[in-house]
DNA sequence: GCCAACGTTGGC
DNA sequence: GCCAACGTTGGC
């Protein structure tokens, strides 16, 4: 199943993540996200990569799930600024997924072409309100993404 | 910087 | 188990 993850690029953008090929999605600090990564993300799914809180927002390209979710080590880490007091070895609460970098769209997909392509009216990400950091996307939803990031510039 | 929407916390 | 208060997200 093709699904979209959200980052803000000030803190970790696609630039950073097509030179690291390769990043643990840890600091996902919501029990709905961790469980798409838990129990629905399998190794090979495709995903958006979503620039959030940025001038543009839009989708800046592509990755694909390369290993199961396993503990997040930030939450135990004090250090870390995603730190979670409540998380023990025994518990560690926080999991995240490996992703892999797969491209970056010859064309930034704005959220403001989102919002006027037709087909993607029903997107999870276009709903009033919705902030969830990874969710679901149709195989539609993402193939027409696609089409718009891998094109020429408008 | 504003603020709507939403999740979490904690008193009761 | 309700719900007010609070913190965060994220577009604008």
């Amino acid at each position: 199943m093709p699904w979209l993850i959200k980052t803000e690029p000030d803190c970790y953008s696609i630039d950073d993540f097509a030179r690291e090929k390769k990043t643990r999605w840890t600091g996902v600090r919501n029990y709905q996200a961790r469980n798409f990564m838990r129990d629905s993300m399998k190794v090979g799914d495709p995903i958006l990569f979503y620039h959030s809180s940025s001038e543009p927002p839009g989708v800046a390209g592509l990755a694909r799930v390369s290993a199961a979710a396993d503990w997040d080590r930030t939450a135990l880490d004090p250090k870390d600024q995603h730190f979670d007091a409540k998380a023990t070895k025994e518990n560690p609460i926080w999991m995240a997924v490996e992703v892999a970098f797969v491209q970056k769209f010859a064309t930034f997909v704005e959220l403001g072409t989102l919002r006027t392509t037709k087909g993607l009216e029903k997107m999870a990400l276009l709903q009033r309100g919705q902030r969830l950091s990874i969710q679901p996307v149709t195989e539609a939803e993402f193939a027409a993404i696609v089409k718009l990031g891998e094109g020429k510039g408008r």
